[in-house]
DNA sequence: GGGAACGTTCGGCGAGCGCCGAAGGGTCGT
DNA sequence: ACGACCCTTCGGCGCTCGCCGAACGTTCCC
């Protein structure tokens, strides 16, 4: 503790804890691995982090305490998952500000080497890269997504997705619509409810399948079609 | 450094050292204090945190290094203020998260005391607290603004800026209309540049002014005639 | 029931970091 | 020109924290 203990805004010690839980390396590659909004068991993430098992669970003892992480046991197994939307949309914000560098494809063998999660990939429960990005662009252009004032539906989008069969919870106060910073295309995407409501049709319609254990998605030629036929987007916007 | 360097994900990295900067008590409430929307010389900061000057410096020197804030050299003076809209965000966000608990007021005496800051305030560059929930709700109430499906202005509510002559300049990325979490009132109020541009005018055409060095506003007499006379906002809702 | 796999707890080590006071440089007022 | 003021740099202190390996409890499989 600090000697001389002034009075003073109570925020700051409680700001400054939540920020600990961030500032260590392997905790923060742990939230990003988790940002693919699945549950990983702590030896999973050990690995992942390149750490010994008991460090690992001595940092995701910690996230829990703080609140980030949600855990269930099953067995011998514990998993864990980011506690909520509002986690995974701070990892978000605070990774986005902490990646400010463009970083321009060097040669087209590099651009397209690990390029998988450049093309589509989960962001917590959405869709993200190109594909995120084309399905969003689709959706302003047809006038059911208005970005111009920020993230809203309209009513023709309300609609859209009604037609669709695509229930639209309102559950809580997470926002209907919002614009969630794409790491790889630098320019946001669809998320909030709607978002999550339409990732889950997609995988669930075989849209698109996820690839190996990352949480990188591939177009299905089923997506493909349902893609251009309900939103116009060309199979070429996806490449 | 760690001594097996495995191959990982290189945004933890940086995500962990952006994290760092917050999670200092003393960098914290600086940077809560800055949340005010002006520049603070480092000697102030120092005395608002409670350490030395020499402290102080240091800290400062990190926050500016890591592009949170930026600094401007007068004389004998180093003034400090938050780089961007961005950094202001984002020190909101983790504030917000890191203050789930609602603190119900203890007594009315308890409750009234210190409660200037939760009657209005600047919040960055926009205004919060009773004050800035009642503009807000005031805003939707008469259509000029959305919150349904994410905050967005109306174009009623563009005409009625436009009414009032207050500027709403389109620059850069950052959102016309957006919400911001509201310690005091747990519920979001009107940011973003429209929110800037209320805020400007509210403090140019004394609608109000600021209360001793820290954030607190307070409303004028002309202020509460034109709050009833353009939004119907009625003097109860601000006391 | 025995062994393997998963996870946790504990002790101990080493590095990093926040803190201060002292010393010094730059700027302003008288 | 001199002192007062603001800030920075430096050395040193002490605490915190991340890391590991070893030992142990639990669960699952054969």
């Amino acid at each position: 503790m600090r000697p001389t203990k002034p009075s003073r805004d109570s925020a700051a010690p409680q700001l400054a804890a939540l920020a600990g839980l961030f500032a260590d390396e392997t905790r923060a590659a742990c939230l990003l691995a988790l940002l693919d909004g699945r549950a990983w068991t702590a030896g999973e993430l050990a690995r992942y982090a390149g750490v010994a098992a008991s460090t690992a669970s001595e940092h995701l003892g910690k996230l829990v305490a703080g609140g980030l992480l949600a855990e269930e046991r099953q067995g011998r197994h514990r998993y864990v998952r980011l506690a909520d939307d509002r986690v995974a949309q701070l990892v978000e914000d605070l990774a986005a500000h902490a990646a400010p560098h463009v970083e321009r494809p060097r040669t087209l063998r590099a651009s397209s080497a690990g390029s998988a999660m450049a093309r589509g990939r989960t962001c917590y429960d959405h869709l993200a890269g190109r594909l995120g990005i084309a399905i969003t662009d689709a959706l302003t252009e047809r006038g059911l997504l208005r970005q111009d004032t920020g993230f809203a539906l309209t009513s023709a989008g309300l609609s859209w997705f009604d037609g669709l069969a695509i229930p639209l919870e309102r559950t809580g106060r997470r926002p209907l619509a919002r614009g969630c910073l794409d790491w790889t295309e630098r320019r946001p995407h669809l998320a909030g409810v709607a978002g999550a409501a339409l990732c889950r049709h997609a995988l669930d319609a075989d849209w698109c399948v996820r690839i190996g254990s990352e949480r990188a998605v591939k177009v299905t030629d089923v997506g493909t079609r349902a893609l251009a036929e309900l939103l116009g987007i060309e199979a070429a916007a996806l490449r």
